[in-house]
DNA sequence: GTCCAGGCTCTTT
DNA sequence: AAAGAGCATGGA
């Protein structure tokens, strides 16, 4: 299918999705909850290999009109054009909810590719395998009660560090329905993010990140330490407070600051990877 | 060895 | 209310 303001790649690796992996022939396998596919782009046709057409028709936001939003976006501030030319492709990815809290617990304090890993790990350890791609097994994303085993020492083994804690008690949290999945969908962004962080290890970046990428909440503005950079260099007064940062971006963009939000990280980390290719061939 | 990563919690002013 | 230390881990 043809679609506009779409890049396969640029979407996968703007860092809200985790789970997929470039194959020899060029094509993506993407998983997302239980659900698999093989994805690739060819003469800006967008084909996808999937049992599951409808979710990652869904996952992929496809049916959203990005000409629009973006148009939009670049008119609040003129940088935003010179981040565009690099961010077009990207979307705000709508993803599990249980996945996303999972993932950014992972995510604090620590990088992508390490993230990736880590996800990686716990899907190995205690989700369903799922399907077999060149000799290679992929497993689902565990629920809650897959994980009802798992032990603190049991994830430290796997690598996820002084997060064992808060995994447990996001797990149980959900698991006792103390918090309900079901009722953050129904919630406000100020009431759902307040109820995601009751989880221990779930801070206001975190939690921003689930509303956004989990729960398809799009006003919020993750503060993370990328954007504090660029925005402090490019949108913000220099000696602007952290916390006020988000406010600032609600008057500039309003409604829409999420996928302004994710443009601008996208082209942090772009500028960021190509520094370091840069870097590497100069040896 | 040092610095850093899609930060958070806990303690101290 | 605000600021600072400490935190697991691995890559640069």
């Amino acid at each position: 299918m043809k679609i506009n303001q779409f890049n396969l790649q640029d979407v996968l690796d703007s860092g809200q999705t985790f789970r997929y992996e470039r194959l020899k022939d060029g094509r993506y396998l993407v998983l997302s909850k239980d659900q698999y596919g093989l994805f690739s782009e060819q003469k800006g046709e967008f084909i996808m290999e999937t049992e599951n057409e409808a979710y990652f028709k869904h996952f992929f936001d496809l049916e959203n009109d990005y000409t629009t939003i973006s148009k939009e976006i670049i008119k609040k501030h003129e940088k935003m054009k010179e981040i565009l030319k690099y961010t077009n492709g990207i979307r705000l990815l709508k993803q599990d909810t249980w996945e996303m809290i999972l993932s950014f617990i992972l995510s604090s304090n620590n990088n992508i590719p390490r993230i990736k890993g880590l996800v990686k790990n716990i899907c190995e350890k205690y989700g369903q395998k799922i399907v077999s791609v060149d000799q290679k097994d992929y497993f689902s994303f565990p629920t809650p009660e897959e994980m009802k085993k798992a032990t603190l020492s049991e994830l430290r083994s796997l690598g996820v560090g002084f997060r064992d804690q808060y995994i447990i008690d996001a797990r149980d949290k959900i698991r006792s329905q103390e918090i309900s999945i079901e009722d953050l969908r129904d919630m406000g962004t100020q009431d759902a993010r307040l109820e995601l962080m009751k989880i221990k290890g779930v801070g206001k970046k975190v939690a921003d990140c689930v509303l956004l990428f989990g729960l398809n909440k799009t006003d919020v503005f993750p503060v993370d330490v990328w954007i504090e950079r660029i925005m402090r260099d490019w949108f913000v007064p220099e000696d602007l407070k952290k916390n006020e940062i988000e406010t600032y971006a609600f008057k500039m963009f309003g409604e829409q600051m999420g996928y302004a939000q994710q443009y601008i990280f996208y082209y942090c980390i772009t500028k960021y990877r190509e520094d370091l290719k840069n870097r590497s061939s100069q040896l």
